[in-house]
DNA sequence: GCCATGCATGACACCGGTTTCCGAATCAAG
DNA sequence: CTTGATTCGGAAACCGGTGTCATGCATGGC
């Protein structure tokens, strides 16, 4: 390679080629350098060879800092996520690397305490000192709009990622919740299930109200009926979802079916069954939400609603990327129900 | 807060206040500003003083990108990783952000596939184009020594995330997976088990050998012998894990206890378990590996060894973000047995 | 009283790109 | 042969910081 002195503890020193380098061997100007890196249209076929064989001699490649510098923007993603599932944002971080595969762009993550009292400072330094390209916001924050306008206030593009409108849509990537539990709840229905029970998300959550709608719409729809004792709170947690499934089957009419607001509720409701030796699915129908590792994982697998994360990640990407076209890009994604082991036929009581 | 044109599109235009605007507004010059900046100690108090308040008038923040450019380095971390595990993956994001938490370092993702042949131009790529202070490499691919070498080459600092001594000490934080199962079976033979099969991970994972090496030996140890038909080969999938478990429990003489090289086998092979009617852990004892979100969410809740990955992902950052006292801070961690519900005594068949 | 010393500060080049503006070369038309 | 348009390439300023070195000033020792 380009001569490379080395340094004691076996680094080389930064001794890469740079622009004027290129410029000196090939005989051109910077500029004229530039141009090829920037594949400018106005240079001749000969010249641009010449260039570009001297750049692959010397193993140039341009320095991201400069470039952002000489901009006035760089080439960076964030990421800002709260954690309560880590495969989705592991997908979704996978989605958005296949979206910035082959460009200059990379992704800087950034996990914040929804909780925190500081949380908005916290963001508010994140992005005042590293000046990202833009953001992706995931849920559950992304249904705080005092983060969006943080965003706007600190002249940060932003995507927000959600399960409802919560912005317009250039800003927003959704997936239809709602319209992905009455796919469940017909799937129930079809059946031969009459009770069924919700076990709901933190009131606080978006995608919670969404999938309590959509839940009880789709039971309306059918004609069916939703007392209150077929509603059991839930946090999203597993031990959470365990409790509420407890409550659900005290009830005199026990529900043959419930549908879990995610797929950790239903992992915790699957246990409650176990622990009362009700049989599931026989005695015991359970759908979950979000596809996540655990659902294929638990016996018996769990059917489950699967929103294609890595495709909205995509979109996100690319609309944080290209924000002129932001509007053309989807913004709506189809979630689908994965039919696996957790739901059989009703059987009469 | 300080002149902001807005754009059309409701973005504020790069506005900020430069290091100009402060020496100039404050009647010093850069290089003063630049100073107290970088808590330069040669500098009167009462300079400092005027300087800060103009700052804080201002909103001042320095620009990342100038800096990296003018002092040859900048302050991104990339995380590489292939990506079995998401749970652990993310927790170590955790851990390093908490490092660098409250300073300018950022944490910049790439996942990688292990399996395309690309893979080393592709991290070269990724590399040379973004010019990072330096690289935390996660297992699988931390067993890369051709990844090692490459970082070397490009004077890229590095520090490996490893189950055995891949590396120097400045350049690795390692779980001591071995001894860890040696107490995953200390606790299967306390219980009174001695028929304990083992299921592998992969063969190219120095994880999966120090592992089984840890198995092998515990059990010379206790001078239980394993034959052949007590090992079963598997490749860290839950699939694989139920194949395994398949195989070890045909055998003549069935193993009371089996141990999985990590969770997600472990919940495979209770999955077999189950389709063949025996009962966990009455008749078969379990343990797995990693502690990953799985293991407490399966039923029976499984027993796991646990390696404390969030304080070995926060002294990898800390080692790669100083250097010179890397081989001072610890490099070995030590994992723990995490009892739960998938083992009990053994019983004579 | 003078010069060496030390401290606080400033002038200026520099990092490696991009952008603006302008000049040279080429070529067709007059 | 000259003119004008067009194409291609270069010089220099600029982005916003940091490094080097020089300078002014107060201090102190003799």
């Amino acid at each position: 390679m380009s001569g490379n002195d080395e340094l004691g503890d076996g680094f080389r020193r930064e001794g890469k080629a740079t622009i004027n380098d290129v410029a000196r061997v090939s005989g051109v100007s910077k500029k004229t350098v530039s141009r090829v890196i920037n594949r400018s249209p106005l240079l001749s076929a000969e010249t641009r060879e010449r260039v570009e064989a001297v750049i692959r001699d010397l193993g140039y490649v341009p320095n991201p800092q400069a470039r952002a510098l000489a901009m006035g923007r760089n080439f960076l993603l964030g990421l800002l996520h709260d954690n309560p599932n880590a495969q989705m944002v592991l997908n979704f971080q996978e989605g958005v690397l296949e979206a910035i595969r082959d460009t200059e762009f990379a992704l800087v993550v950034r996990p914040v305490n929804r909780h925190s009292v500081g949380m908005l400072d916290d963001v508010r330094h994140f992005l005042e000192r590293q000046r990202l390209f833009g953001v992706l916001i995931l849920p559950p924050i992304s249904e705080n709009d005092a983060l969006a306008a943080l965003c706007r206030e600190l002249g940060c593009r932003y995507v927000r990622m959600g399960s409802a409108a919560l912005d317009d849509e250039a800003h927003l990537v959704e997936s239809n919740d709602r319209e992905a539990v009455g796919q469940a709840v017909d799937h129930l229905v079809s059946q031969g299930h009459r009770n069924i029970a919700l076990i709901a998300g933190p009131e606080g959550f978006r995608s919670a109200q969404e999938r309590r709608n959509g839940f009880l719409e789709a039971m309306a729809r059918h004609g069916l009926s939703v007392g209150p004792g077929r509603v059991a709170p839930g946090n999203y947690t597993f031990d959470s979802g365990r409790a509420a499934a407890e409550r659900l089957l005290e009830a005199s009419e026990r529900p043959t079916a419930i549908f879990a607001s995610n797929d950790e509720m239903a992992a915790g409701a699957l246990h409650a069954a176990r622990q009362r030796e009700i049989e599931v699915p026989a005695a015991l129908s359970l759908i979950g939400f979000d596809d996540t590792a655990i659902a294929a994982h638990i016996w018996p697998p769990l059917t489950t609603v699967r929103w294609p994360i890595i495709s909205m990640a995509r979109a996100a990407a690319y609309k944080l990327i290209h924000p002129a076209e932001a509007k053309q890009q989807p913004s709506r994604f189809l979630s689908d129900l994965v039919r696996r082991a957790s739901v059989a036929p009703a059987v009469k009581q």
